[in-house]
DNA sequence: CCTGAAACCTAACACTAGTTAGAAAATGGA
DNA sequence: TCCATTTTCTAACTAGTGTTAGGTTTCAGG
């Protein structure tokens, strides 16, 4: 099984993205074995020569979906001079984490949309790896705090949750068509920084409000019944 | 079916509770309705007397999460004076959402896990009365920004979307024991309002940090395999 | 106590699920 | 070409799904 993968590591690159789609779009209980292997151009009973369970797979694809994010965001912090404010460690986080779950977004919405509905003994692991991130922006924010540049009243661990809450929601609505990831990025980091009320504007956007508005229910693919 | 209904309405009202209960933890496909019928104390035929369908009970289930939140919202700001400021507009807003959310907490995140699985026909209408929950938000802050009360330079419909993400997502971590729903909504309206740098506290929280530390994952009750 | 409607249960139907054992095809080095 | 290994397919099994038809219980009102 691990002796020389050559051309299995295509097919299973396959089903694994196959399945990220219809873990998406169907939540666990409904995705079956038969739908991923159509989706990957195979037949259900083939996923058991990559995979030897369902569960295997979901969990796969549950680590994949955090583990890319993490990744992105610790490199895009580690590339930062020391001397970096706490306002940009947070800005740069932002973006990174954004870029990420919208390049990886399959695994993401998967990640999201089944969290809570597998098996206790995969989403243990899952949740682990989520906690340390977590504790990763926690780090930032209390470090910025200490510095003194957060003034804010608010509590930083609800203020954390809030962040990484809004911040996933974004795979939900977002669309390739519409807004870039990087004005995204940018208003969100404005709108956590600065609030609503507050902000005086570093640089001016070209137009701030027009353009594609964004529809709640991006994903019309969904089964008869 | 409507004619003197009596001692139907509280099995009914069962059938709904647990039904909410089981989709929120195993989603749409997930649930069966023997499952369903366990918990409402009843065999799974017994459910059509009052349903006829799987169908029909998820979209009463996904109707009811987002109308008691819209209801709870639409009162609170009625019942603000006219002269009420944009910014006391959105921390009602806010509040209300929240204890909304979280009073009839089985409803909202078996709508949120569950929308996106479940069968177009039944979503199509949910997501319309979601999408007039959301214009309800931008046109306070529309009203806001033209007051002049928000200088931000975020886009306010992005700035609505990451708000709504965010307090939507506050089910997943809130646990009763922990800090108490005001408190919750005072950091939340302080961190939209203010962001994390700005900030020039109106009255000092007793205490900022502490208590109970949030867990990611509050659910459980998950099916062996 | 009778009665008819309301509420519920039982048993089954057709169908689909994950999974598996074994046969068949594809592959690549000798 | 031959062969051994890797990869895929076929066909099936058991368990569990939503749903239904018809019988049974519950219960209010006369």
């Amino acid at each position: 099984m691990a002796k020389k993968l050559a051309k299995s590591a295509i097919s299973q690159k396959r089903v694994l993205d196959a399945a990220a789609k219809i873990f998406r779009d169907f939540g666990y209980a409904g995705t079956t074995m038969r739908a991923i292997a159509d989706e990957a151009d195979l037949k259900a009973g083939s996923i058991y020569y990559h995979y030897k369970s369902k569960d295997e797979l979901i969990g796969a694809v549950l680590d994949i979906g955090v583990n890319a994010v993490t990744q992105r965001v610790t490199e895009a912090l580690a590339a930062l001079p020391p001397e970096a404010t706490g306002r940009q460690r947070v800005e740069v986080a932002i973006a990174a984490h954004l870029s990420a779950i919208i390049e990886v977004g399959d695994y993401t919405l998967a990640t999201r949309r089944v969290a809570g509905q597998v098996p206790e003994a995969i989403s243990a692991r899952n949740t682990r790896l989520r906690d340390s991130y977590g504790a990763m922006w926690q780090q930032i924010m209390n470090d910025a705090q200490q510095r003194g540049e957060f003034k804010t009243t608010a509590s930083l661990t609800l203020s954390r949750l809030f962040i990484l809450g809004a911040l996933n929601w974004t795979v939900e609505w977002y669309k390739p068509g519409g807004r870039s990831v990087e004005q995204i990025a940018r208003d969100f980091a404005s709108f956590v920084l600065d609030g609503l009320s507050g902000g005086a504007a570093p640089l001016p956007v070209e137009f701030s409000e027009a353009a594609t508005e964004p529809h709640d229910n991006p994903r019309p693919r969904i089964r008869s019944a």
